[in-house]
DNA sequence: CGATGAATTGTTAGCGCTCACAATGACCTC
DNA sequence: GAGGTCATTGTGAGCGCTAACAATTCATCG
């Protein structure tokens, strides 16, 4: 442990221990070739010893670089947000770029305002915002700021560059894996309205229906949180008996809510009510019982959102469009094959 | 949505343009008390008319302050280290501080030191680290580091400071209650052996049960994984009947594994075999049976975390001490009292 | 009415680094 | 051996800001 209070040394002070002048030191740190491999070894040796460290701020200043990105997200201890947040430092750093985040507890205006003002007093070269909600994105489109942004996990909306998993593919691949099981019809628990993936999932799941000459049923809403899952449950397990023999969740952990509302009714998973969730968390393989889920690939988003980012701050021409979606992929477990007492991808 | 590539206005183009020295432009800027009104006035039409902000890297190398500080952490995306992530920037925002985040897949030295070079690049003032092995902090303690580094999830170790939650508290708690509720003995099922709240949250099991002169039976280890807790109740449900009735269980998630794996073996739980966890992860009340578990204060955490590593940076001496434990508390609920269909802290 | 001090504003000097360019010297070529 | 090339190193300027000090203005008072 060594943090002194004194002045940290200076290039010119390891030029001056190594005998050379402070822009030689500079080339060694900037593995310049034209080094004589003597003077380097002795430059190195200094720095070395002096424990020296290039000032960011310094270098920053004269290149104008801060290689410093920003993330604003919400609900960060939710499995979704954290895995994104994850993907995207990790993804970041493989570029050689620092990732400054704010975790706010709503997206409003204001609060959203004050973060990217936050954040450009970090000296952020770009912004990922991680913004599920179609409010947030519009908020995000209203707001000035001297950097890009891209938004991560709510699909095509305004006129802003976004990565995106494609949520209208999810709902049709959860709602067809019901039909093709043989359910006559499937019930759809959706998320709160303003976000995005809700209604592309909820879109996925109606189109489904309609496409097979089907009638979709009444349509729930829960705010992504177990407990108004399992009031979801409760109305549906009104529902069994007079039509209801599946359901698709519009998420995990309102899936785990529905199973408990409809255990405690008498009702059995899956022999009279089969269901399917979305976001296929850690927990999902053992739930009572394990959730067929729609599993994302975060890390993915992650990448193309960093990629997609970088493409904007250094001009160059966004990869390929800068409208990304991602596919998401259907796991089958035993909420919806009463003989599939195991995962079919993580094998106990 | 405002992002030209051309140079970013200055500190003088809007002195210009204000009519005024740009140190008056700083002036305002710094909340300086002697500048006139109407001058105020004019210098922040002037900054509004531009959209001039500062260039936080030139202020910190004059200032020598970053007002940066860095985080390093893994398992991002479990429910603890995630909520105190979530903690530590609200805290450290609240102060004026940016936190740049590294998130590892694994603790080892390399990987450590790599993320504080960094985190170091990138001109944190400070470290804290969320490392709740104990080979990560013996590996903290041996690397050199420019900035103070405060540890937060892993109680008294080596000589660096600390924040974390009484671990040792906690699983007294938890044994305590299962006791209190009238069984011979507790079982535990341990995190690894590595992790320090897991010996911590062991040895508050084992003096609880030594204190009512029991002998702790044997201890089974997880790896905090619901499936490491799945296989663990294959292992548990084959001792009940043989004085197995309490399990005290070192994590939400393993638990849910062996709450899965005691089902299928048709032991009930808590007619037979009650089970209490440790986190309270939002899922823990809509298990099956709804969980007993153990809270910890995150948010608490994350505040005495960020103002020891500002007292420690501005060279002030630790508020009380530095090695801060924090107080968890137990949740109780169905999975302990059969009576109990309902959590005690968010009723349905 | 000129002196006194407080309020207000301006001037200058770096912070530590990189960039552009200049200088040096070694080594060729004709 | 004069001129040219290349590799290597040094010099000077300046990025945009704040801190220290200097200068100016203005009200106040003996």
């Amino acid at each position: 442990m060594t943090h002194t209070k004194l002045r940290p040394p200076t290039m010119a002070d390891v030029a001056r221990l190594a005998g050379v002048s402070h822009q030689t030191v500079s080339r060694v740190l900037g593995n310049h070739p034209n080094v004589r491999e003597e003077t380097r070894a002795r430059v190195l040796r200094a720095i070395e010893e002096m424990g020296y460290r290039r000032n960011s701020s310094a270098r920053a200043l004269v290149t104008r670089r801060t290689r410093t990105l920003g993330v604003v997200a919400s609900d960060t201890t939710l499995y979704g947000p954290a895995s994104t947040l994850f993907a995207l430092e990790e993804a970041a750093r493989a570029e050689g770029y620092i990732v400054s985040t704010v975790s706010l507890r709503k997206l409003t205006v204001e609060e959203l305002s004050e973060a990217l003002d936050h954040l450009s007093e970090g000296g952020v070269e770009g912004v990922v915002a991680i913004a599920p909600q179609r409010s947030a994105v519009d908020a995000l489109a209203e707001l000035r700021h001297p950097f890009p942004v891209v938004i991560v996990g709510s699909g095509p909306g305004v006129d802003i560059p976004s990565v995106s998993v494609d949520q209208h593919l999810g709902g049709r691949l959860a709602t067809g894996h019901l039909l093709a099981a043989g359910h006559r019809t499937v019930w759809h628990l959706a998320g709160p309205e303003d976000w995005q993936e809700a209604a592309d999932r909820a879109a996925g799941w109606r189109e489904t229906l309609e496409a097979e000459g089907l009638e979709p049923p009444m349509l729930l809403r829960g705010d992504w949180s177990p407990l108004s899952g399992y009031r979801a449950g409760q109305e549906l397990a009104g529902w069994v008996g007079r039509g209801l023999t599946a359901v698709f969740v519009a998420n995990d952990q309102m899936a785990l809510g529905v199973l408990r509302a409809l255990r405690e009714a008498g009702v059995r998973t899956p022999q009279d009510v089969a269901v399917v969730g979305f976001d296929d968390i850690p927990e999902s393989e053992f739930f009572a019982p394990p959730l067929t889920t729609v599993r994302q690939d975060f890390s993915a988003v992650g990448r193309r959102g960093i990629a997609l980012l970088l493409d904007l701050i250094e001009g160059r021409p966004p990869a390929v469009t800068s409208r990304i979606a991602i596919e998401p992929q259907l796991v089958v477990r035993a909420s919806t094959f009463p003989h599939t007492a195991q995962s079919e991808c993580v094998p106990l």
